[in-house]
DNA sequence: AGTAACTCGTACAGCGGTGTTCAACAAGAG
DNA sequence: CTCTTGTTGAACACCGCTGTACGAGTTACT
């Protein structure tokens, strides 16, 4: 494998994720052209369209667990919590169309081959804070880590609907998810203001 | 207008509601089909496959908005919107692929405002429960409702792949979203089962 | 410098969809 | 019964997309 080649395929794998998270029927083209590159030579790489939105996603994916890997999962299970769930949504937040690019595409499955790892590594907080007695074991696991999943997402489209300010989203998704986790019969903590670094 | 050509309307709008319930893609040519009705027929009444979609979505609403109106929103607020909340999830399930299809179709303020009188019927049980105290009130009501709504997608969601089952949703979503509108400070209510015809 | 790997543009074929036209036919309303 | 309103299927043009073929040109390795 040449340098060259190399160095294209990374070209398009970026573009491709740049294009399909701002439109997720963003054609062969509009990707191949983004990357500076011609449409040919992209099929050279990728046999079909399925095989790029699959390379992005799996390069997004990557990306973003890059990201997850700095944030402190230790302490105290609710505040760290807190801290994931801010991370994660930031991700969510900017890679919302490209998951319905590959929800389009690509057979359930592998979407959900894809984000079993950063389920995983919700799903060990959320059982450390179990333990600990803070998160509530009286629904399944997958299912509460679905409504976190959901509740970022649908943050994401009131945004995108222009009725919720970005810089609000945070608090409020943190909020209704400690919430949500909380035992029935324990009092809902109090909402924690986030650290403003603007002050 | 003839009988004749309004009783075709009312199939194909019908028949609209059932092909994109099922396929959110569903072409012209399926749902004319479905109707038994030619698909020029079909472009004599509706222009547009968008004014089709639109159709279907304002029937489906309508349909809808009888079988809410039917609900008892009276009595203690949790145990009201508990049942507001199983009966929409009804409708939810059954028109999660139609709701798909008019995103993909309609402009992002029709959808809205397609979705401002169920909106606003669970709003007005919100600010009632809010007013008694055991709805949390930190937190901007659209958003919560935003909440509600995505719970409830989301539980389609996992429908839909397989890893969970339509009889326990119903349990599941209220839960969460109780849990969710606790007041902070408040204990979280312990899940009230619902009655189970079944027994 | 030479060779193999790679890229490029253009062009083509195929697909499935939307929307329109036409002329013949059927059915409701008076 | 008649006339207007609807319906019908076939055919057509159009569109944008995907995927492929080809021949010439260019770039990286050795």
């Amino acid at each position: 494998m040449r340098a060259d080649a190399q160095r294209n395929i990374d070209a398009i794998t970026a573009a491709a994720v740049d294009c399909l998270s701002r439109d997720p029927d963003a054609s062969v083209n509009e990707i191949a052209k983004a990357a500076g590159v011609g449409r040919v030579t992209l099929y050279g790489h990728f046999p079909s369209r399925a095989d790029l939105v699959d390379a992005a996603a799996v390069r997004a994916i990557a990306d973003g667990a890059a990201l997850l890997d700095a944030v402190d999962l230790d302490g105290e299970p609710r505040a760290a919590l807190t801290r994931l769930v801010e991370a994660s949504w930031q991700l969510v937040n900017r890679f919302r169309s490209l998951l319905l690019a590959a929800q389009q595409t690509l057979p359930p499955g592998r979407i959900r081959s894809l984000h079993s790892e950063p389920a995983d590594r919700m799903l060990g907080l959320l059982e450390r804070g179990q333990a600990a007695g803070v998160f509530r074991t009286d629904l399944p696991n997958p299912w509460l880590i679905s409504v976190i999943q959901n509740v970022m997402h649908g943050a994401a489209d009131e945004i995108n609907a222009g009725r919720l300010d970005a810089t609000d989203a945070a608090d409020l998704i943190s909020a209704t998810i400690l919430a949500a986790l909380t035992p029935p019969g324990r009092r809902v903590p109090a909402p924690t203001r986030v650290p403003d670094d603007s002050a």
